[in-house]
DNA sequence: TCAATTATTTATCAGATGATAAATAACAGC
DNA sequence: GCTGTTATTTATCATCTGATAAATAATTGA
């Protein structure tokens, strides 16, 4: 046979730049694992991206390095350091800035593939939950209840240490929201159409709930003036 | 070499009767997947089961059929009929029931497999979760619905249907005991070790919100007495 | 005690799957 | 246009994995 300029499939060989072919393949293993789990053969994974099985060898040693640099480029990074300015502004009502927040993290972090390789990740016993729930916690859920303490007129967490039911009640706010997109992803189940609307009830419904928490157990920073 | 009335790992060769096989390996297989997944493989399974591998197939003629049957010995049948006349029961105050309720579904249905085994399925495309989530609407969503409505002293749903913001304020309540177990079972992360007070807690907090909702979309059944 | 039945095991197949080595072709510099 | 470099592919290995067939041993009934 003749010697040929085309591959095996007819079409000509694409060259890309080492970084920019990296690009490609991490994107699309987010894509390809969040869809099918970590399970999902590479040479499927190499197929979507239009490429052999053995280049993704070449950038990744192994198929647990390149499922590694998947969870490093999902998880790291995405958290952004505004959206802590975002909830303690305290020249805006606490509800909006709720509202707010979600509305910004919701767009920005719980995609379908974050939903699902987190998920994924927690069933196969990775840490990354662990510690992705440890940041929350520190970063999210400890802000959110210093505001709702000064929203309900409790006092600082300086004078009285958040307690772990106030915590609780803040989970209850997130996991609210969480489960939203854990039926529209997981289970794929029909959700509320408009987003901004199910976050602001939602917003609504359980702020109240932690603020009745924080009267009760915490109770008024200065129950003379009430 | 002499014949030997051992089998190859030198243990003694048992034999049970079919059904009582069938049992253990459905059982095994529930243990074995709801750990690994369904990627899980049959030789690891025989192995925890200590059969030979080969059996299974004698029982299952493949692998996605024990998948099936775990499927219906988890999700099917679990549901048990008096919780529903648990939460219908006006003798006693609708925050009792609720506790009551999740108390029992907990313990009974929000297991380790069970939770694990409903994700697993979620993420693999199963419409199984779909369904559940509709048996979960109809005989718990709705009923809550309804007792929320005659507590708030809003109108019967006879009178005027149930909204979808109430059904997600039931779901509220839902998502967040499901949500501990989540954090339990699949994040493996540190939760509050007294379940009961937890749900109770939990119950307080965002059965709230369903009574603010109700009241606030709904009305009063008879305004003019208020 | 012996033969028939059948629960269970050993041996094995065929295709899948992660990974490697060698061959090929696109591109860069001169 | 030629040549060296390297991004990419083809060919291939070794092991894993669902599934099947044949052999074996525990049990049952006469």
């Amino acid at each position: 046979m003749a010697p040929t300029t085309k591959t095996a499939d007819g079409t000509k060989r694409q060259r890309f730049s080492p970084a920019e072919r990296e690009r490609l393949i991490v994107d699309g293993a987010i894509q390809f694992f969040a869809e099918v789990g970590f399970a999902g053969q590479t040479r499927e994974l190499a197929q979507r991206l239009g490429i052999s099985q053995p280049l993704l060898y070449r950038y990744f040693p192994t198929k647990q390095d390149l499922i590694e640099r998947v969870y490093d480029e999902v998880f790291i990074g995405r958290w952004k350091g505004e959206w802590e300015h975002m909830i303690a502004d305290r020249t805006i009502p606490l509800r909006e800035r709720l509202i707010d927040f979600y509305d910004a993290y919701a767009s920005e972090a719980l995609t379908y593939e974050w939903i699902r390789i987190y998920m994924f990740a927690g069933l196969s016993g990775e840490d990354i939950n662990r510690r992705y729930i440890e940041l929350l916690e520190q970063r999210l859920l400890v802000p959110v209840c210093t505001e709702v303490r000064a929203a309900a007129g409790a006092p600082d967490p300086d004078a009285v240490p958040i307690s772990e039911l106030e915590i609780e009640s803040a989970w209850n706010i997130h996991a609210a929201i969480f489960y939203y997109f854990v039926r529209k992803f997981i289970y794929r189940t029909p959700v509320e159409p408009d987003l901004a609307a199910y976050i602001s009830d939602t917003v609504d419904r359980t702020l109240d709930g932690a603020l009745v928490v924080t009267r009760e157990t915490v109770g008024n920073a200065n129950p003379r003036a009430a």
